[in-house]
DNA sequence: TCTGGGGTCCTGATGCTT
DNA sequence: TCTGAAGCATCAGGACCC
């Protein structure tokens, strides 16, 4: 039997959450191959469901070769909506586990269970009460759980043995676990990490742990030293239950490349809207802008500057970013992918506040009115409310009959 | 085969302040 | 007043993760 642990650290992730969550609720879509993505030309497969991976489908993959290894499958949109909503629903089971949990993304989170063998038993007791909820709560999705002393041991083994896997890695055994694992399997090193520790002759992540931390560290500077850490099951980085945002931001890569500025500059508008409204609905404002461009080659160009004031407010956001366009170069490149990000985010004062220092700007009035339209209406209408209102000019107000009718051609 | 969208963190260059 | 160094902030880009 194992002495007590000095931390326990789980580390739960739905498998195929979304094209599990797909199936779950399309008992039509179950036992079959299922691709999420979108379905444009330019698209990428989100989640392949466990049906689809013999055919080598996996995230990232384009989505016209995902269908040329896999014809059968089935393509369906994502609906983060109602992905947001199983997530909330997995969180709170979570919850019920621990005080501490740091949510990672949509499907994955780690908890710190330190202590709480009193209450839920054994590591393998925490590990199978916990799949069990999740189970119930959700009405049958899975979710794969590592539990060892660290959070990357953790999360290294929850991906040990998916779907609906339980693997438990006592800490004084997890140098002697990893040891034999492939480099792809070092939290931190990709595409371009791999290959230079390969290059050092090290093919696993014994391998690692075993070099001169200094080798490792001339070759990839901190990077170096952090991985030698990792390899060597080394992680003192705790379970984080509140991190706060550092940037929000909104990107589409468009079906055509283009050069136009007029035309990039209504793409930059529309990530402002979107943008603006997700700093208003989780409080924060921002400080600065960063505008991305991917170039037709994919080289990826950015540009940022500090707004003037902190702001919330499409309109500043998108000010700011136009202004930023012809840093890029006149005249402007092909570019495929448009973008924008908020950053350096603060907490946002409460609107009365606001109102008592100044007032907030007519923009502002109109962009949350726009909100509050959307969500009596519908999304689509939002889009066409923005551009109406724009047509109008700023502080003619919202027909909300005309947005109804415009609301119903858009469904059409 | 042809590469998404949402992020985080890190690094090197540069410019400002003391 | 000029100069250089140190410290810090900002910016652009790269790598990575899900």
């Amino acid at each position: 039997m194992q002495g007590r642990w000095q931390r326990m650290i789980v580390h739960a992730d739905m498998d195929a959450f979304y094209a599990a969550v797909e199936q779950l609720d399309d008992p039509s879509l179950r036992g079959k191959p299922l691709l999420v993505g979108p379905r444009s030309a330019r698209g990428v497969v989100l989640t392949a469901s466990y049906e689809a991976r013999p055919y080598g489908v996996g995230s990232a993959m384009p989505m016209a070769r995902a269908m040329r290894l896999c014809p059968d499958a089935v393509v369906v949109p994502p609906r983060f909506e109602r992905y947001q909503t199983v997530s909330a629903i997995v969180m709170d089971v979570f919850g019920r586990f621990s005080p501490s949990v740091e949510a990672l993304s949509l499907d994955e989170a780690f908890l710190d269970m330190t202590g709480s063998e009193r209450i839920f038993g054994a590591p393998q007791d925490i590990g199978r009460r916990l799949k069990d909820a999740v189970r119930d709560a959700t009405g049958g999705l899975t979710v794969s759980v590592g539990i060892s002393g660290t959070k990357y041991v953790a999360k290294v083994a929850s991906g040990h043995a998916k779907p609906d896997g339980l693997t438990i890695v006592p800490p004084a055994a997890a140098r002697g676990w990893l040891a034999p694992l492939p480099l792809s399997r070092l939290w931190g090193a990709g595409g371009k990490t791999v290959p230079r520790l390969r290059a050092l002759g090290l093919r696993t992540i014994g391998d690692v742990a075993a070099t001169d931390p200094a080798v490792l560290a001339d070759a990839l500077g901190n990077v170096g030293r952090r991985l030698h850490e990792l390899a060597r099951a080394e992680d003192a980085r705790v379970v984080e239950s509140a991190r706060a945002a550092r940037s929000i931001g909104s990107e589409l890569t468009l079906s055509v490349d283009t050069a136009d500025p007029h035309e990039i500059a209504r793409h930059l508008r529309r990530a402002a809207d979107q943008v603006a409204r997700r700093l208003r609905r989780s409080g924060y404002v921002a400080r600065g802008v960063r505008v991305k461009l991917k170039r037709h080659d994919f080289r990826l160009l950015t540009r940022q500057r500090s707004l003037a004031e902190r702001s919330d407010v499409a309109e500043d956001l998108y000010r700011v970013a136009v202004g930023l366009l012809p840093s890029f170069g006149e005249p402007l490149p092909q570019v495929r992918l448009v973008g924008i990000a908020a950053f350096d985010l603060v907490p946002a004062e409460p609107p009365a506040q606001q109102t008592l220092l100044g007032g907030p700007s007519r923009a502002r009035d109109l962009e949350v009115a726009m909100d509050q339209v959307a969500q009596r209406f519908g999304k689509g209408v939002l889009s066409r409310a923005s551009d109406l209102i724009r047509d109008r000019g700023v502080g003619q107000g919202v027909d909300l009959d005309f947005l109804r009718e415009r609301r119903d051609e858009d469904e059409d």
